[in-house]
DNA sequence: TTATAAACAGACTGGTTGTCCTGTTTTGTC
DNA sequence: GACAAAACAGGACAACCAGTCTGTTTATAA
């Protein structure tokens, strides 16, 4: 999150990208800890320190601002953190372990859960707005496919062929999808190493009580 | 949905469970078409045909309103399309596929796919209210535990026995809330039947191509 | 009937919202 | 330097919001 260095009196220095950059940094996380509706574009004028000229500037609505939110940043984060670690892995199943993992652990050193930026706000703009609804169809749609394209990589080196990628992969997103879900209203990351258990082949039923992490809130809001 | 039998002038009924019973009809419609951020009490009152003082006689605020909708309403539905089913169902895995199968069919049938209401106000109001996250998280232990019940009890006739009960039940139930959330966002409710497929024990890859069928904005928002 | 509370009506208010508009400053180009 | 366009400042505004308030009507119970 990038600051604005103190604006001494007098002089002025024009960054748009700079500043379009604040905004959207600002904006994101503002949908993502309290939705799109709840956040009122003169919070985040307030947060990235910007005045109302400059921002109508460069997001002449708040749908715009939230459109390009959803294209730049919610699309990149499903990228960084599902899309590229899947095709990094040695296997589909691989990756998916990895990522859950690293979500998981992520959540609990936080102590926080904010929920997946993608469904949190797909769940929010998908019936308000045809374009909201296309955009975010869109991330879930490249999400699912890079899954099924790992699959059938692994297909064709020999693994995996008792399933259907394109089913593995829309059961693998709709999972992680739901036990984010469940994680955020539980605040307990708990839920998801349960569930990746619970996918993996051959799970084995639990001999110990599985601990319970409560988690208690902490982070900004 | 019940509506007032045309109001005549000059004389009044009073009907308090009636009014309160409209009153959260079209609450729990509207927060799950719009959201509750972009649910005005003003809009509400009118579908509702209802004034200002008797829906404040009644629900004192709009969050008090939101809470009533979740704890009466939301929870019945999950109730009612979920753990009956599968409490009435010949095994857990029966139910489940049998609600996977029935809900499918509804939204085929009613060609719009509104979003599972639990979920809906979930991603919404989990971070808003920790009133509001801890009835939903209620909801959630409710659902998950009725299924985990219900896989003991097989397991208790024999079957199953591979299986962890509460990471199936975590499984099955973040399975459907995300199967819900692509199928809401895309508008299309081929992700529940790809999923459910994904589910089943030994799946095997699909023949021929899948049908996909795009649903076709309709029903009333 | 009379008292008492519950149920409802409807106007009102203080605050917020998203957007617009006019003007000023900066920046790039010739 | 002259000029035009982009970048920004900040006030104004109408619509809307949730909630409050006072008053009236209906039901209940004595």
């Amino acid at each position: 999150m990038t600051t604005r260095p103190k604006a001494l009196p007098g002089k002025r220095t024009n960054d748009p990208e700079g500043l379009r950059k604040r905004v959207l940094d600002v904006a994101e996380a503002s949908f993502q800890a309290r939705g799109y509706h709840a956040s009122s574009i003169g919070d985040l004028m307030a947060a990235a320190d910007v005045t109302g000229g400059a921002l109508h500037h460069h997001f002449p609505t708040k749908k715009a601002l939230a459109l390009a939110v959803v294209e730049e940043r919610v699309a990149a984060a499903v990228e960084e953190t599902w899309i590229a670690p899947v095709q990094a892995a040695g296997s589909a199943r691989e990756g998916i372990r990895k990522v859950f993992d690293t979500v998981a652990a992520e959540l609990e050193q936080q102590g926080f859960v904010r929920g997946c930026p993608l469904n949190n706000l797909a769940h929010e703009l998908s019936l308000a707005d045809p374009d909201f609804r296309t955009a975010l169809a869109g991330i879930f749609s490249a999400w699912r496919a890079a899954i099924a394209d790992k699959i059938r990589a692994d297909q064709q080196a020999g693994r995996e062929q008792g399933i259907d990628p394109q089913r593995f992969a829309a059961l693998a997103v709709a999972t992680y999808s739901g036990a984010m879900s469940m994680a955020k209203t539980e605040q307990d990351s708990a839920v998801l190493r349960d569930c990746l258990m619970a996918l993996e082949p051959g799970a084995v039923p639990a001999r110990a009580k599985r601990r319970r992490r409560v988690l208690l809130r902490s982070g900004t809001l």
